[in-house]
DNA sequence: TCGCTCATGTAAATAGTTACATGATTCC
DNA sequence: GGAATCATGTAACTATTTACATGAGCGA
């Protein structure tokens, strides 16, 4: 039940996608978006490790012919993990300093949740960004000292930039229920 | 010359906004929008030790009354460090993964860089940032991989909040010329 | 055979988080 | 007198970054 990293779901979603070895995983990182991600080895390397000791991913065999490369899968545990990550509640915070990892698990959700989970995941996404925007919008109001003019044009930003988020949220929302017949409210 | 982590480039610029005790900062973390930041004593204080052994910011005297209590200010080599960060260029890194960082920099811009600078600033911000959109949308359009239908709906949102940032790069910089009567191209 | 890609790891330094620990002052 | 706030720090743990280190296989 520990918390985990967020890169560490990252490599068991990729892996649930498809086993790989941690070079394969390496690649993903430095040559997609995922790359807010570092493709390091100093950090792949050692989550792998942590994986696999608590049983979360295992060895499926050898990458082609090549000795000494292991492709990796995850274990039925791992896969409960990442569904238990996947289905959290969208908390505040969340939205406020961990935007990324809310979206790193709307990525994944489609091979381990139902549509109607990940429906309801886009609708609390909106609400809860929405509430957000409130906040700011408050702060941008009230204005405790007299912030400096880039402070403000700054803070304008984070309010244009949950909108669009919102935004995004809905139009994605109305995409998916068209796509899966769910015509309800 | 040593690279340093933006918590600490946050404590010297508001210190140089104003001189504070390390509470007053962790109160400004806890209750404004640059909550990013954990406002725990543990992040602080180690933070606040680091800059004062390497001559960043020192005492200014107390708060009140309070024993104990120090308030502190960047020194000269603080505020030159400070100037050195903010003035940094823009990379595509920086955009793809610490577009946080940016507008930390920005939202601290007019107390210490000219306007032209800051000019300067929101026009590569602008430039630097459709260039990545043109990254991902090649990406979303390559697709070298079958990817997942949440997988391409979280691309999206990555593409609409750049364009959400870009946009606002541009008008941010339209009203801080109109503003500082630069209105050459 | 030379260089590139595939492949895995470790070591040291740095940072951040959570929890603990303490004590003064102010307000009710 | 008790609670909240002001105020500063440390300790243990976890994670990340950068750099180092190694070696096999493949194509030109």
């Amino acid at each position: 039940m520990a918390r985990r990293p967020p890169l560490e779901y990252a490599l068991l979603g990729l892996l649930a996608g498809q086993p790989m070895t941690g070079y394969g995983l390496r690649r993903v990182f430095a040559s997609t978006p995922m790359g807010v991600f570092s493709d390091s080895p100093g950090s792949i390397y050692p989550a792998l490790a942590r994986l696999e000791r608590d049983g979360l991913i295992r060895s499926a065999g050898q990458s082609g012919a090549r000795r000494g490369s292991r492709l990796l899968e995850p274990t039925r545990a791992g896969l409960a993990a990442l569904r238990r990550w996947l289905s959290a509640e969208i908390t505040r915070d969340d939205v406020a300093r961990r935007i990324d990892e809310l979206l790193l698990r709307f990525a994944f959700m489609d091979r381990h949740l139902d549509p109607v989970s990940v429906d309801r995941f886009l609708g609390g996404l909106a609400a809860t960004v929405s509430a957000y925007v409130n906040e700011l919008r408050a702060y941008a109001g009230s204005a405790g000292e007299p912030p400096s003019s880039t402070g403000r044009l700054a803070l304008g930003h984070g309010i244009a930039a949950c909108r669009a988020t919102a935004q995004w949220a809905r139009r994605a929302r109305a995409e998916w229920r068209k796509s899966h017949g769910l015509d309800l409210p």
